[in-house]
DNA sequence: CAATGGTTGTAAAGTTTCTGTAAAGCCCTG
DNA sequence: CAGGGCTTTACAGAAACTTTACAACCATTG
């Protein structure tokens, strides 16, 4: 059955809730914090999260934003503590799939994140294939030919912006504007991309001085070729 | 709208998948064998092949690598019975563009096949062509007389140059002034360019001291004519 | 008609730039 | 403070760019 995350601070809805989602046959694992909700994620990937809005380390909606930058798009049911318009808004814009507003009774709640299973099972387009290698983007899981392989996120960013972007050359310049948002700056003339480039080479190529997949197109940047058609 | 043809043996879900199918606004061909496959394909190219891994009398995976043989790189979904070993085979051995596991949802076949001819049709634009020679500008690849020729970035951005001005008599001066900007310096008694010159025609001129795509017109510079039909 | 000078084709050598790679340092988190 | 991931660094080798030298060609000229 699907394991659901709950992140509250409030111990007592947290038992509560913990209860009636196990009632429902759901596995159910609790955070009472960011830091600790980024501590579970880390280990293993939910199949839903249930998000306050308000936590004592932080904002409920930067995580889930935060969450989809690093391309991990389980879904998530926000609480919000009013019902006031603007807190929908924002919580549905930083990438919430749902969300339900304080009090509530368990058995909605137990509804919408069936409903909300219900939905994201269909849209499981969140696979990425490629040749021999097959991405499951929510998992943040890699098989390359059938084998599992682990990457960094970095690594798995790379992966993801190479197969959405396959055959095309990709300058560094590219990449580094998609990989490195605003915030963190990088020196034009860092190597960081070649590295990368090389770690993952190591981790999905047969003979990694041979690549198949990540093609160097000298002078202009990296081609992801698929296959050999 | 586009042509699916969809491949499978069962005529239940044929049934299903062609109603599906045309709800979405596709025009739907179908096939339960190889030879009827075979036999459509004489007719009419489809825009789309959803082929189903196991058939009657032969096996999808190698009816897909005959189509790439025979150079029809229209995409393929295949359909596989079961996750597991198949989707490594799959993986190896076939040319096919994705993949949707037995038992699925009509919903996420039909999400795919878009996604799927949406990514193809997009590559078909930008584009340059003239006469023999095809120029995949993003993807940087280029193919005369249908073999694909690798260029470095001087030869790649001179062959540009010549398409965009075809017919037309470019100076060496006029060539200079695009390949070379302002922050390299190159010496007026420079022959580079007529180096680089030398480089493309033996890369795409079948007969490299007959040139017929880039003429030396003497004093004044070189004229690309891709007039030859 | 042969000599001359200018222009282009061509191969090869010289030079510069770019890339692969390993190793080491940094920074954050547990 | 140990470990993992990210970034920097340094250097060797590869690829691309440029120069150079010479042959071929053509037109003009003495």
């Amino acid at each position: 059955m699907a394991l659901i995350l709950v992140v509250d601070d409030d111990p007592d809805i947290l038992k509560v809730l913990k209860a009636n989602l196990e009632i429902a046959g759901f596995e159910v694992a609790t955070a009472t914090n960011c830091a600790e909700t980024w501590q579970f994620i880390n280990k293993r990937i939910p199949d839903l999260i249930v998000l306050d809005l308000m936590l004592p380390d932080g904002d409920g909606m930067d995580l889930c934003r935060e969450l989809r930058k690093r391309h991990i798009s389980i879904p998530v049911i926000m609480l919000t503590a009013r019902d006031g318009i603007s807190d929908r808004v924002l919580g549905l814009e930083s990438g919430a799939d749902d969300y339900v507003v304080k009090p509530f009774e368990a058995i909605e709640l137990v509804a919408r994140i069936k409903a909300c299973l219900r939905r994201t099972s269909l849209e499981s387009l969140e696979r990425l294939r490629a040749g021999e290698i097959v991405v499951d983007v929510p998992k943040r899981m890699v098989r390359v030919r059938g084998k599992r392989v682990d990457l960094t996120p970095k690594e798995f960013e790379l992966l993801c912006l190479f197969i959405n972007h396959r055959e095309k050359v990709l300058t560094r310049d590219f990449i580094r504007n998609s990989l490195w948002k605003d915030n963190k700056k990088l020196y034009s003339w860092s190597r960081v991309i070649d590295v990368h480039i090389q770690h993952l080479r190591s981790k999905i190529e047969k003979d990694p001085s041979n690549p198949k997949y990540i093609i160097t197109i000298p002078g202009v940047g990296y081609r992801f070729m698929p296959s050999k058609r």
